[in-house]
DNA sequence: TTGATATATAAGTAATCACTTATATATAAT
DNA sequence: ATTATATATAAGTGATTACTTATATATCAA
């Protein structure tokens, strides 16, 4: 049972907007307008990128009058993480190895 | 002398093709004609696949005869771990908790 | 040198992308 | 009811994507 990881979260974070947009979440959830704020592009645009994000489940949204606020579900980050880990070995053995050198090179 | 549009390393990885690419790279450094295997596309497309991982750093290659042998350089992808790294207490807290509310229900 | 093998690049294409403007929907305020 | 506000959807566009086939380059083998 060796399911490939769904392709459509690596895609959803492979847009650097939609990246800040989790960034800002993570901070604190908030309504459409205010997140736009931080955007230098057109409300509709930015709520694209908000349907992106929600069809990958990694933002839900609740109504607050005529405010959608936006939050961030960051579970589903846990297959990036999950994916990204299993190559943390290969580099963590090799910068372990360039700051012995440095270290003795400094000597 | 006009430089490509350089993706980054999210984009990079946003490609089920070049994140199996890095799977088998991660098992062992082999030439392409030993990648192809694994692919049902042409020769040519994966060879596209493979400059986009080398254009970001993620692989380098030296030659082997005929042969460019291609090996991972997963420290590129420190930068993905690094920002995903940021949202882990988000899922971790919730699915403790959620795993505790099981544990009691079992009762 | 000639031909085979391994890989890369070029050119073309259909699909998808990230945007735009225009418009629709839902709620709130007057 | 009418108007304003907050957000979403629709339709259109140019750029980028992931592929294809055709061709170029580099190395090896005869």
């Amino acid at each position: 049972m060796s399911h490939q990881p769904s392709s459509t979260v690596f895609q959803a974070i492979s847009d650097p907007t939609r990246r800040r947009i989790l960034d800002l979440l993570k901070k604190q959830e908030q309504p459409v307008n205010s997140l736009h704020e931080h955007f230098d592009m057109t409300q509709p645009a930015l709520s694209q990128h908000l349907r992106v994000l929600r069809e990958v489940g990694l933002v839900t949204r609740r109504r607050h009058g005529r405010q959608q606020i936006y939050c961030l579900n960051a579970v589903v980050l846990k297959e990036v993480h999950d994916w990204v880990g299993h190559y943390e070995q290969f580099w963590r053995g090799k910068l372990k190895a360039l700051g012995e050198y440095l270290d003795k090179a400094q000597d």
